[in-house]
DNA sequence: AGAAAAAGTACGTCTATGACGTATAATCTA
DNA sequence: TAGATTATACGTCATAGACGTACTTTTTCT
């Protein structure tokens, strides 16, 4: 991957915090994107346990974000997204 | 990706965990892993406002991390491995 | 070279998260 | 159907993350 490149998609990361602090809207409606934490791990039949120690985080925490109690904050909430595109980078970069 | 290798995978996540909390021994010694986060940043030459866009944390926190007066823990130390390791598995997952 | 802007150091304070524990319920599975 | 595993639910506490402020260093521009 080159500098231009690298540059171009920290760009758009950039913009994609800029939306969710809501200084800037998408078109139309702001987005407010709560993951679906258990739609997420229930997509590859982990159970919470595998989860959590895949997230880095105990079993008690992946349950409260689950069942609404706490809310995953901004690292954690990237990790899932991977989790949910890519969980291959996860493992292997844990390798 | 197959059923098997990503089981494979990530019993070998749940012993990096079980070593993390010195549940298990390496041969030897215990290994501590604290991520080097502003070598890390550097290797990417990247400014400490973009790369805390790209962990989703504030700027005021990488800088607590950089400085020691903050430890990342859990999801962003497995945040902080990827982006050292594949870094646009971040970038394209937050596209 | 000198001014202005950007990037980084350093630290005080508050709040919500993450961890831990306990009790109970649902779901496998042998 | 009994036992084990997995998940729900929630009380409590310590600390990370956010925010603010003040200052220093480095980079950029005229």
């Amino acid at each position: 991957m080159n500098d231009k490149m690298f540059n171009e998609l920290l760009e758009s990361v950039k913009q994609a915090g800029d939306i969710r602090k809501g200084k800037r809207k998408t078109s139309g409606y702001t987005v407010i994107e709560e993951p679906d934490v258990a739609a997420i791990r229930e997509k590859y039949d982990m159970t919470q346990q595998k989860f959590s120690s895949l997230l880095g985080i105990s079993v008690g925490t992946l349950r409260n974000w689950e069942q609404g109690r706490r809310k995953p904050q901004g690292p954690a909430k990237v990790l899932l997204k991977i989790a949910e595109k890519r969980p291959e980078a996860i493992l292997e970069s844990l390798r």
